[in-house]
Order: C-alpha cells, then sequence, then structure tokens
DNA sequence: ACCTATTGATAATT
DNA sequence: TAATTATCAATAGGT
C-alpha cells in the first residue's frame, strides 16, 4: 500500500478523489468538533458547504442559529465592552459538578448519530453506543415508574439543562 | 509516560486539564476545518463558544455571516429539494432481522433526541423511545458479533511496539 | 512550552 | 459502495 508522502495542502483536482476525500475528512471533522464540545463543554457550530453546493451542519448543545445569535452578540458587545462586560460570561457558563452530559443523555445521542451508521462502527464505537444507549434505557425506565406513579404532573426532580 | 488509555468522550473534570485539551483541540479542529475548505473546495463556517465564553471563529472564503445566510437561505429552500446533514424519514422498515447492519437507525434517533429531555416525556413518549433504542440496541449487538470476528484476527497480528 | 508514546484519522487499495 | 490497512497526523501526559 504506497503511500506517495505526505498531504498536498492544495485543491484536489480529481473530482472522484475529492468527493471521497470530502466524506471522509468531514467525518472526521464532525467528529473532532463533537469531541471539542464534550470533553471541553464547548458550544460549537459548524457549516459546510461541498464543492457540488450541499449542506452539511453540526451543532453541539444548541442549535446553529442559537449559537449564530450569540456570535453576533458577541461581536457586538466587544465594539462597547468597556462599558461593561454585560455578554462575557452571560448563560454560557455550565457548572454541574458531576457529569453534565448524564442530565441531558439524549443530546449526546443526537450527537453521536450525526452522521454514523451501525454498519460502519467499529468495537469501540459499537461499545460506546451500547453504552449510552443501555444509559438511556435506564433513565427511561426509571422515568416510566415516575409517570406511572404519579400519572399526570410534571416531574420536579428533572431539571431542565443548558 | 504512562497512557491511560483511550480518551473518554466525557466531559473533563479536572479544569486545568481542560483548558490545555481545549486549546489543542480547537487548533486541531481549525486546521481540519481548513484543510476541508481548501482540499475539496467546500465553504466552511466554524463557531466555537469556550466554556468560559470566549469566542473563536474560522470561514474559508467568505465571512460567518455570508455563510449563515447561505444556510438559512438553504433551509427555507429546503421545502422541495433534499440535501441535508441528519437524513430524512426515508424508510420505517427498520425490522429486528439479524441482516439490518446497513440500516440507518441512529438517523431515527437524532431525529427524535433533538429538543427533547426525558424529564419531561410522557408515557406515550416513553415507549416510542424505549423501543427505538431497543431496537438499535438490537442492531449493535448483532453488529458487534459481526465485528469481533475480525478484532480477533487483529489480536493475532499485534506485536509489542518496539 | 516541548517531547514522545499512543491513539486516532485517513489515502490508497481491494 | 463499503471494508481494510499501512502510514501519517493529532494529542495526552510527562518533563
Amino acid at each position: 500500500m504506497a503511500k506517495r508522502g505526505r498531504v498536498q495542502l492544495r485543491r484536489i483536482e480529481n473530482k472522484t478523489s475529492r468527493q471521497v476525500r470530502f466524506s471522509k475528512r468531514r467525518s472526521g471533522l464532525f467528529k473532532k468538533a463533537f469531541e471539542l464540545a464534550v470533553l471541553c463543554d464547548a458550544e460549537v457550530a459548524l457549516l459546510v458547504f461541498s464543492a457540488g453546493g450541499k449542506l452539511f451542519e453540526y451543532s453541539s448543545s444548541v442549535s446553529v442559529g442559537e449559537t449564530y445569535s450569540r456570535y453576533k452578540q458577541f461581536k457586538s458587545a466587544k465594539k462597547d465592552a468597556n462599558s461593561k462586560s454585560v455578554n462575557k460570561d452571560t448563560d454560557n457558563t455550565q457548572n454541574n459538578s458531576e457529569d453534565s452530559s448524564n442530565s441531558n443523555i439524549l443530546s449526546d445521542i443526537a450527537q453521536w448519530c450525526t452522521g454514523r451508521n451501525i454498519g460502519q462502527m467499529d468495537a469501540t464505537e459499537l461499545d460506546k453506543w451500547e453504552a449510552l444507549l443501555g444509559k438511556a434505557l435506564k433513565q427511561i425506565d426509571s422515568r416510566k415508574t415516575q409517570v406511572s406513579t404519579r400519572e399526570r404532573a410534571v416531574d420536579l426532580n428533572e431539571e431542565p439543562n443548558d
């Protein structure tokens, strides 16, 4: 399997090759974005238009639109940041003592789902999925118990996340 | 230099470590975004807010705002034509047969996940989730069986490094 | 901040 | 189109 050497940092001229590499690198990029969001508690929004005009999007905890709004707020606030620091630490700081993803496991699952396919997973990824879905099922099960006990009301034990 | 094993995909609790890794991974992510744009002629916009509220942005050929405009246009125009990252409801024929390794139940889950919280679900929704996740687990389990065969072959080839 | 062991990404190939 | 693997790149933890 002869490798030619390093990747040249210029546009790939062969169309097929470019498309193939786009798919792979896009997957990799989205995975990295997700990992940054989860590991480092960051808010990430990523928009990619392929050369052919297809759209691919990723966002971590909130929608792309919401992150973009925050971005615009941030930029406009930066202009007169010398008067007060309204936007520095608005609502972006989550200081949960334990695993914050535990309280909103569905977000984690949704993030993991993006661009993935069971048929393409390796053993490690399968294990992660199994653990994640198993955890979600446990939470669902315990929630079901609560709901069936108090057939009607909104549960007060669960905190809204984000 | 003892390595602990694989990176766990959970929020890093140690603050210093999290900040260090954020810097490194952010650099890596931006580099990857740049490479995707150059190599594959893609239009990329990337927004990252750190846990502390700092903003980092990257955009390839045009500004973030322009890409976001294109994004909004794209989404509103999507009424007829469809090209999207997180699937549309293509087939509901996700049965439990063992050969369904190629089905993309994860996309269904991803759609279900969006904007939901276990703590706010009613009994009906919980049932749907339970069924969906259970189905996914079945597929994962059957996929694991396939993969484990290959993994054993790899194990035999493994050499102690050095 | 720099270094290296190790993991992870991926280009070429099947 | 998807799966495999050799090689390269990213990075976690130590110095």
